[in-house]
DNA sequence: CACATCGTTGTCACCGAGTGTCATCAGGTA
DNA sequence: TACCTGATGACACTCGGTGACAACGATGTG
């Protein structure tokens, strides 16, 4: 594709943690972040939408990647099962990463504006969770509601993880569902 | 208070009420918002931090009707119990501004800057009934769950009561319960 | 090699959200 | 009357975001 400068958009997404790293998200600019790039404001929109996208590159993988794991749960696997089988999945993918999931998760917790994006990325995830079960058959408001819990596991467990050094993200997933079903007995 | 003309922030609420439902959220300028009310942009911001808060008012009212049904239901209650008694109590709050509640959610579902907005709100809301549950004495990593779990069935409860004509609030928010806890068995 | 083509980038002008600063003006008070 | 106070207006400015068009580099074709 590009034959100019090859990964102009990793580079804009480099720039961007980089300076989010060390002035914050609102006190960085637009046309900083293109300039460290080498490149300008507008060829930066021309590979997002906004400012804040240039964090969420990943979310349209995380996404197929929990669509699949609950498409492909075994056939006679409860609702919550299945998502439950996504959710290990998608533990692999960011034990990988750990280091970079932290330092991009420190920039979102410190800016609302960041944390709105953030939800509503979840938000998204969650539907597709929810039109994925349904698919499976599982009945409308059951769908929605359990894609909902497992979201909440998702998030609740996502947050310890990153703040305990060392933790093995699938073991709290693990303690977080079981948590879950003994609040809800 | 105000001595020039009183009520200037109901009637920039009005204004905003009425522009988002003509032309939409984003095609609506402050600017036209403030002259509508018969004041100017910088009176807005004065106001509301932001083109979106316009909307969103009453959400300390709710968070504190959330934070003291909670604070206040009967000491042998279970988490999740406590949980659903300041979802009853808040229904209430709902139920008597129903006409208010289904216009302001139809101009925040049609734009994903106030889905945002909303969403971040909600976050908010969870968080301080979490705060609520610990303080009553419940674990850390239940309370957390149990509010996110809660809000998950606001959340599915108040989208189906405003897009249900004549559906009962408690009614759905009792529905949705049962189906969490059968969905969690 | 000359030339047309195509996709990427830069330039420029523009709009609207949001903010800082200072002037203004009404009302209450001494 | 003179003074103070709090709400509003006026103005200039920054920055996020977009539309339109020009420039340029790589490629393909004669």
């Amino acid at each position: 594709m590009g034959r100019w400068q090859p990964e102009a958009r990793a580079r804009l997404e480099q720039a961007a943690l980089e300076l989010f790293e060390e002035k914050g998200f609102e006190e960085t600019t637009v046309a900083e972040i293109a300039e460290r790039a080498g490149l300008t404001k507008r060829t930066f929109f021309r590979y997002f939408t906004d400012k804040r996208e240039v964090l969420f590159g990943g979310s349209a993988l995380l996404q197929e990647s929990f669509e699949e794991s609950v498409r492909d749960a075994p056939a006679d696997a409860a609702a919550l099962a299945a998502v439950e089988a996504a959710l290990f999945a998608v533990a692999g993918i960011f034990e990988e990463r750990r280091d970079f999931a932290a330092r991009r998760q420190r920039i979102i917790s410190a800016s609302p504006e960041l944390r709105e994006r953030e939800l509503i990325k979840l938000a998204a995830l969650g539907a597709a969770v929810d039109a994925a079960l349904r698919a499976r058959g599982v009945d409308a408001r059951a769908a929605t509601l359990t894609a909902e819990a497992g979201m909440a596991v998702f998030r609740v467990s996502f947050e310890r993880w990153v703040s305990e050094p060392g933790g093995d993200l699938a073991a709290v997933l693990r303690d977080s569902l079981a948590e879950l079903r003994a609040v809800a007995a």
